[in-house]
DNA sequence: CGCCGTATTGAGCGCTCTCAAGCTAGGTGG
DNA sequence: CCACCTAGCTTGAGAGCGCTCAATACGGCG
């Protein structure tokens, strides 16, 4: 189950912390009424965050941990949307329809805060950075993905790992993954089996060192240069 | 070249209604700087309306026409990233990385009205519909494509023309392709030759009627089946 | 009418998928 | 401690979808 409580979470990096209480001072809490702003969810490795056609009340910002979200197509096959990591938003996708079309599973255990959308709009209509901030988070996850559109699987296996090396602020691009080939695939549009193929040649030419989930990039210019579709 | 000017332009549909000089009255406007707040730009087919590296300053709505952004990869292959329709707003990817990094180019003759974003910010500030209003609108756009993710051609053509009769708010599902086969593959990551065969394919199938680019969507829910991986 | 760019159609190839068989690591119980 | 089990990963062989290359048809425009 889901467990709440707000012990040992660290604020200091958090996207959100000009609307969040713990932040705001005396005089600015006494103007309002008395809710907590947000929310701790700790969630187990595999446990669902939300479920698709449920309203659209909350972002997410993810604290510790990583998160999967994915649709099921009218055939039945996952496809997996995203991948979320520390410091990074869910949510803002869901702004328009009203509701969430995806499901949201956490992959290993995770720490997330939930902020109430409305107060969230509310905070933004009192600060204009804040304001700014939001278009320009959104504006980034816009361009969440991009490789996606990338032709051959070698290169947007090559991009999705210069990407997660990226966002999980690896030191010496050293990190587990915690996800599997499957939803590498899913993700990628691939199937384990050739994600599993092009990560040994990879690893084969020594451009990473890999066990299982951990992960090491060694070559990333030629990484990148694979991406790019030099090579 | 591009042509400024105001004449013959409805606004009535507009987004940005409510940033918008015209829209505003006398007192309001008295209290401002005397700029003009947008600026109409015409297009000839073909013009390129922005180029990669330029900073971003203004949104473009588009009134009337079509325009597509593109990537130039580093293998030289030209990477179509979105086209954008009347009542459209090209630039919310470019707020993130500060300035755009993909080209822009009118499909058919087009006009379009420039906003400059400092502009829009301030005009945000001061209006909290606007405000959910804009979050309302990159919302939407993060959503925007989610189609290229499907496996097939099959699929992905299908979503595309359903996107589409959608998107120019047709008549009879009826309307006229303003880009060219080979755009149109080089979005859906399909070459020309493939969205060629296929489109005869649909046409055979009796699904849809097509002459060049006019083009006609008969059996819509047949289209969503196979775009849903049903058939 | 002839030209040229775009679209269509065909034949063969290659990349990625499918199916299937090991392999590995981690967990369980005797 | 080790045999066994299981889930996920790896690796191989063959098939199929979409690509490449090439020939032809179409249509707009000078």
């Amino acid at each position: 189950m889901i467990n709440h409580g707000q012990n040992h979470i660290n604020c200091q990096r958090c996207h959100f912390d000009t609307v969040c209480s713990t932040q705001e001072n005396a005089t600015e809490r006494l103007l309002k009424p008395p809710f907590t702003i947000k929310r701790f969810l700790k969630l187990k490795a595999k446990e669902v965050l939300c479920v698709p056609e449920r309203k659209f009340n909350h972002f997410y910002l993810i604290h510790q941990g990583a998160i999967k979200t994915l649709q099921i197509e009218a055939n039945g096959k996952e496809l997996i949307r995203g991948f979320y990591f520390a410091n990074e938003v869910l949510g803002y996708e869901a702004i328009y329809p009203g509701h969430y079309h995806f499901s949201a599973q956490a992959l290993e255990d995770t720490v997330v805060c939930e902020i109430p959308y409305e107060q969230f709009l509310k905070s933004v209509n009192r600060k204009p950075l804040l304001q700014k901030q939001a278009l320009l988070w959104m504006s980034k996850q816009i361009n969440a993905g991009s490789y996606l559109a990338l032709s051959s699987a070698k290169q947007r296996l090559a991009a999705f790992l210069l990407d997660l090396s990226q966002r999980l602020e690896t030191v010496d691009q050293r990190f587990s993954l915690p996800m599997s080939r499957q939803e590498i695939g899913n993700y990628l549009r691939l199937t384990a089996e050739t994600v599993s193929r092009f990560v040994s040649k990879f690893k084969q030419a020594q451009l990473l060192q890999v066990q299982k989930d951990k992960i090491q990039l060694l070559e990333l210019e030629q990484l990148q240069a694979i991406a790019d579709g030099l090579i």
